[in-house]
This record gives C-alpha cells, sequence and structure tokens, in this order.
DNA sequence: TCACAGCTACTACTTTAGTGGTAGTTTTAC
DNA sequence: GTAAAACTACCACTAAAGTAGTAGCTGTGA
C-alpha cells in the first residue's frame, strides 16, 4: 500500500512495482486518516508511508497503525533525512526508513528485504544514527567539574543503586556517599538523583 | 599511526597508506600501552585503532588517549560487526568504525574523511546501528500489565517528576500518585522509581 | 444486579533521600 | 612546607518515597 499526498509520486512508485512479479499495489491512501481505514480493509503485507502529510504525518500515522492491531510491515519514504525525523521513527517502530532520492533498483530491493522481517535503511543514514550514539562533546565539561569519586557515585546512581548500595560497593559509610550527592548534585544543578540519572543516560555521559 | 597486535595486518595497511601522497604512517604499537606513549611522542593526526588486542583493548585504550588529552583523531578498525562493540566504541567518542574487509579504496576514503573531521562508519553497519533505536517488542508486554493511569504515571516518572510534581499535572491528590506508583512497582517488580525510569529509558518505552 | 477492575483518597508508618554544619585525614599543587 | 582540594564521617533535621490497610465511587461485563 502507498501513503503519500502526492499523486504523481504514488503513480511513479505504483509503476515500479508493478514491474516486479512478486510485489503488487493493493491499495493507496492520500493522508493518514484513509491510510488507516484502507489498510485495515486491504491487510497490506507492506505499506510505503510519507513522512510529511497534512493531517496526520507519518509516526503519528504509524502509531494509530499499532494501536488499530495493523500488522503491516511499514516503511517511512521521505526525503528528509534530518537526525530527529529518522530517530522518531525508528523509535516508533519502523520496520525501514527510505529516502526518495534512492535509486529503484535498490527501492525494490530494500521493500523485498522488508517485507521478509528485515530492517532496511537507506545507505547515506549511517552516519546520522553513529552520530546520535556518540556523547555530545560540550557535556563532558559538566563531568570535568565533579571529582573522581563524584563521577564514580554519580555512575551508580545512574545503574538505579541507593545510597546504601553505592556505601557497600565502595566500602564507605552511607553518610559519606550522602555528602558525596549533596555535593554533585549542586555541582550539575539539579535538584534529585533521579533528574541526575536521566541526564546521564540521555546524554550517554560514561 | 597504527596500532594492531599483527605486523603483517600493520605491514599490509602501512603499505596501502604510502600509495597515498597526503598520508603516511608516523608511528606504529602493537598494544594499548604502547600505543599511549608512541602517540604522545609522534602527535598523529589519526590512529587506527584495532578493537580486540591483548591487555587494554580498543575501548580502553580510547579512554586512555582522552584521559592523556592526545586529540588525535581515532578509527576503530576491527573485524568485528557485533552491536554491543559497535555500541560501545561510538559511546566512548570515537570518529570512525571499520571493518577490515572494507575495500582498499574504500578505506582509504574513509582516513581522509575522518581526518577532516567526519565521522565515518563502514556501510554494512547501518542496520546495526537502526536497530539500537528501535523498541524491544518484548518489552511492551510489560507495559500492556500497567493500567492507562499506571503507564501515564510511569510516563511521569520516566521524565523525573516526583510524586507531587504528578499530583500537580494530573489534578489528584499525591496519596493517590503514591498508589498508583507503589502499585505499578509491584507489577513491574521494580524497588524505586530510579529502576523504573531507567527501565524506560534504556529500553524506549513510550 | 452483582462482582470486579480501576481510580480516587485517607491515615499511619518505615525507609531513603537530601540539606547544613562540623571536622579529621590524605592528596595534590605551588 | 603550606594551602587548597578531595575524601572521609558524623549529627540533626526536613522532605520525599515507599508500604500497608481501609474505603468510597464509577463503569463494564457476565
Amino acid at each position: 500500500m502507498l501513503v503519500d499526498d502526492h499523486p504523481l509520486l504514488r503513480k511513479g512508485v505504483a509503476q515500479l512495482i508493478e514491474l516486479e512479479d512478486n510485489l503488487q499495489v493493493i491499495a493507496e491512501a492520500s493522508n493518514g486518516e484513509e491510510a488507516i481505514q484502507k489498510a485495515l480493509q486491504s491487510q497490506p503485507d507492506l505499506i510505503m508511508l510519507d513522512l510529511n502529510m497534512k493531517g496526520l504525518n507519518g509516526v503519528e500515522t504509524l502509531k494509530s497503525f499499532k494501536q488499530a492491531d495493523i500488522g503491516s510491515k511499514v516503511i517511512m519514504f521521505t526525503v528528509s533525512d534530518a537526525e530527529a525525523d529518522v530517530l522518531q521513527a525508528l523509535r516508533a517502530g519502523v520496520d525501514g526508513y527510505i529516502l526518495k532520492d534512492s535509486e529503484p533498483e535498490e527501492l525494490i530491493e530494500h521493500i523485498n528485504k522488508a517485507v521478509q522481517g528485515e530492517l532496511v535503511i537507506s545507505a547515506p543514514l549511517t552516519q546520522i544514527l553513529a552520530k546520535a550514539f556518540r556523547p555530545k562533546v560540550e557535556k563532558e565539561s559538566i563531568l570535568d567539574t565533579l571529582t573522581n569519586r563524584e563521577q564514580q557515585i554519580l555512575r551508580y546512581i545512574s545503574q538505579g543503586d541507593s545510597n546504601k548500595i553505592i556505601a557497600r560497593k565502595l566500602d564507605i559509610a552511607e553518610s559519606t556517599v550522602k555528602v558525596h550527592v549533596k555535593n554533585l548534585l549542586k555541582k550539575i544543578n539539579m535538584r534529585s538523583r533521579i533528574e541526575a540519572a536521566l541526564f546521564v543516560v540521555e546524554n550517554k555521559l560514561f
């Protein structure tokens, strides 16, 4: 099934797909709401979903698919190589993210793989994905303000350890752990260990 | 600079690199400790670092570089396409992750790009990176055991909100929030809101 | 209609967490 | 060799978090 608000693009892709023996376009939709209805009716194996649409956007439409228990594979098919778009789509659970400027053969290959359950991603997105895993350089300066002991304790906090457990692991008194926690929270300007823990994991410190 | 515990491989790569006018191997090392010393001496623009070495492994060596304020770019050059290895390296801040079975031209191209500050990643790793962003399907069942209200509150917890703040946001009593927190912690079998918050973000629920 | 799940709210209590202050010891830096 | 920073530890206190039990209200499904 093709979902895109540009009829011409749908036609182009449809023609390309119909050239393949094992592929067939069984439905089309021009927006998210329509897509949900048609998907429920026609139960496609695979849905090619545009990211930028009026009304429900691609990610929102994808989430609606899941809620409606539509089991079709979903490939995001878009021009956007923006990091935020790619990550959002992946977090929402897409089965593929393909750029519209892909070569036709590549597109067909990706479609076939996706139907078989493989996660397909356009090659130019590799760097974008890798970047998202790297620690942000500026954030390291925040760690620099902490002493070794404080960093160590922050690491334990970000693993969910209580003060008592940290004290045991470091073989120091719980009261000492509290001192360190107090000092490090003040340094990084946060009010609770939870904020600190979430900050650590979200910014991939350590 | 080349760092690898196989002399033959170093020779091969060195020969390849020396063919290029703008590239030159100015140092070699066969293990992490040696690498740190030689890097401090010769200040290379780029370090090609093997991941699997005796003594300090690649990631540990990379961390030592950072601690020693060695500003060289570092490319992890390895046979491993294991998700854990790739992610660890990226989290430690490598500037590239290249598989040893890359084509020579590709290798040279990646080296040049890395020197210019670009993050270079071997194409076959795209899927591995993308997978790491997708929610794990099995984990959704844990959410299913929670009521709507409990899910809602878990979401706030994973944003670092206190019971008091959650109560305000939902316009219910703090005592009620506590009840929900108690119940949801029991359901997901955790002992504190921190564990729950970390679980949520690590598994990309919501 | 009746049982049950879900949401609400309270009391009373224990356990952690966080704040502020004091203070001794050890390392590090100049 | 001395001062500063780091690490240790305690006390006393307040504030959150978490536990246990009771209970009323609402909507849903049998």
